[in-house]
RNA sequence: UGGGCCUUCGCCAAGCGGUAAGGCACAGGAUUUUGAUUCCUGCAUUCGCCGGUUCGAAUCCGGCAGGCCCAGCCA
């Protein structure tokens, strides 16, 4: 049932996007009988939210048509290429929930296919051998304003070029002394069809065929060919690839194919003010200042799970935004509203004090301890409901207190009530400090008729705050986390330099009540006041558990000091 | 500068010649044993700019401006 939630949400949707418009178009004029996408990342990398965006819209789009879903690796090149990200992107597609299949497609397993096409293509006379270097074939291939030269080997003969291009297979050329060239028009004004190369040498063993190759296709003309050999009915990709589309065809009708592959593009999304770039991100994880790619920081898919973002989340977060051909930079609110309300009806709660300061109940019973049922989810109570200690001496967030409070603060402050949620009202009397002036305990009485948090008598109690038995509590590290990078701040430094943001990440040593040991089948909860957690799975340890903040609750009141 | 694409509220985004959807954010108000949630309410006389066509234009035409992408034997 839940899987035919997000299709009903897909199909339901008032309006369609562009691309579901050409597809309908396609549909209706019988251009394709059933429609097939692919999602085809390079495997050089981690996945990042932009990946997440191609996949949600592959995948989803495979699913609104009935059709099917790819899951393939563009592995062309392997002087780049590394087999040991293909697990970590396979995970991150699953875990998204994209239906692929459990198949998984290699472009590399085309490569006889490829090869056939090329021949095709020099038999036909639109492909040639040309021994120019790298700098030759720059050099002529013209500027953004001027057209570019023929090659001198343009018209090499078709069985010169079928020969050579043999040898070239048959290792007889070293690295970058011949390359396959496509014939087609050295003046063009897209400089994408001024005779690109098709094959190049590279005497470099691939991680799925070994030494078989030693010429492997370039991405211009092995996509199109993947493409067209799986029957994608819809290769949607980024905006980048417009320029290319005129060559994709130019591939694809010239390779005989029954019913080519139609290219659509749409553009890319950015988070504002979040660091996607590699290279930056590559800078952090070199200096330490992130653990890796999968940390909580980094908007990599396996960061955001770490983080504790959900698939429906993100997924939600793809939704909402949209697929248009105009630049999209997203408001990172946008995504912690998706996991907010993911979370919000599921998740949990739960007592915990991250910046502990102890309160004493002077006219408590010393010694004693009781259990209070605690129910804090009022819309699902089922996910609230536990008993947790009580007794004389608990720690509260040091920001609920204030000796000296400001307007419109409803918390602690010296002579004012309060409600322990669920538990009893409290006044405080006093608080002591150390020789800095950092407040170290607070003194206060209970009204022990406000058992539960009510008040026989009515009165009313302006603030109510949360707490923990500090007996009982279990500590625990509770890790705050600053998004990377503000880029109005600046990337850069004045020197040019990568300003990196060490304090990123703040560390709070927490208590959680006990009855987290009995809530811990989920991995999700929601703290009073203070957001969304998640148990990090991987730098959890038993004894202190390590939790991520995922996201802050909202506040409309801020303390005017911190403003 | 040649080519391609883009430009509707702070951010996404509908709209496809008939007089500006929605979401996020934000701001008020109501309810609240989480300053959360929920619930109402408000939030573009205007669609990058200038002209034109039309009874009527964000939508069509012309011009201009701004942004993104392309000169890898990367994808």
């Amino acid at each position: 049932m839940s899987d035919e939630t997000s299709t009903a949400e897909v199909t339901g949707k008032k309006s369609r996007n562009f691309i579901e418009e050409a597809i309908d178009q396609d549909l209706r004029e019988g251009r394709y009988k059933e429609v097939v996408t692919r999602f085809p990342p390079e495997p050089n990398g981690f996945l990042h939210v932009g990946h997440a965006k191609s996949i949600i819209l592959n995948s989803g789009i495979a699913k609104e048509y009935g059709g099917t879903f790819h899951m393939r690796f563009d592995d062309t090149n392997p002087t780049k290429e590394k087999s040991e990200f293909m697990d970590s992107i396979v995970e991150d597609v699953k875990w998204l929930g994209a239906d692929f299949g459990g198949k998984i497609y290699y472009a590399s397993d085309y490569f006889d296919k490829m090869y056939e096409c090329a021949v095709l293509l020099i038999k036909k006379g639109l492909a040639y051998a040309s021994d120019l270097s790298a700098d030759q074939i720059r050099e002529t291939r013209g500027t953004l304003t001027e057209a570019g030269t023929n090659d001198p080997n343009r018209e090499r003969p078709v069985d010169e070029s079928l020969q050579i291009f043999s040898d070239m297979k048959a290792g007889k050329y070293n690295d970058g002394e011949m390359v396959l060239r496509a014939k087609i028009d050295m003046a063009s004004p897209n400089i994408n069809m001024r005779d690109p190369i098709l094959y190049r040498v590279a005497h470099i063993p691939h991680a799925r065929t070994g030494d078989k190759w030693c010429i492997y296709p370039m991405y211009d003309f092995a996509h199109p060919i993947e493409d067209a050999i799986e029957g994608i009915s819809h290769s949607l990709c980024t905006l980048e690839f417009e320029d290319h589309r005129p060559l994709y065809d130019w591939v694809v009708n010239n390779t005989d194919w029954e019913n080519p592959p139609r290219q659509i593009e749409f553009a890319k999304m950015y988070l504002k003010n979040i660091v996607t770039g590699k290279r930056y991100i590559k800078k952090l994880v070199e200096n330490g200042i992130v653990d890796g790619w999968d940390d909580p920081r980094i908007v990599s898919i396996a960061g955001l799970r770490r983080r504790g973002f959900t698939p429906e989340s993100i997924r939600k977060f793809v939704e909402l935004s949209g697929i248009s051909k105009s630049n999209a930079v997203s408001d990172y609110a946008m995504l912690e509203y998706c996991i907010r309300e993911d979370l919000k009806s599921q998740a949990p709660r739960i007592f915990a004090v991250l910046d502990p300061v102890k309160l004493v109940i002077d006219n408590y019973p010393e010694g004693q301890t009781e259990e209070l049922l605690v129910q804090n989810n009022v819309e699902n109570p089922g996910m609230g409901s536990r008993k947790v200690p009580f007794s004389r001496e608990l720690y509260i967030e040091r920001e609920d207190f204030m000796e000296v409070p400001p307007a419109k603060y409803r918390r602690l402050y010296p002579g004012n009530e309060v409600r322990l949620m669920n538990a009893y009202y409290v006044t405080c009397t006093s608080c002591e400090k150390d020789a800095d002036g950092h407040v170290t305990l607070i003194h206060c009485t209970y009204d022990p008729a406000t058992r539960g948090g009510d008040s026989p008598d009515g009165r009313k109690v302006k603030g109510t705050i949360h707490w923990v038995e500090a007996g009982s509590a279990i500590p625990v590290k509770a890790r705050l986390y600053e998004n990377i990078v503000d880029e109005e701040k600046g990337v850069y430094d004045e020197n040019g330099e990568l300003n990196l943001n060490p304090n990123s990440m703040t560390v709070m040593n927490a208590y959680v009540e006990p009855s987290l040991s009995e809530a811990k089948v989920y991995d999700r909860f929601q703290f009073v006041r203070n957001g969304f957690f998640v148990v990090d799975s991987k730098d959890s340890a038993p004894g202190s558990p390590v939790f991520n903040r995922i996201v802050s609750l909202k506040s409309s009141y801020k303390l005017p000091t911190q403003a």
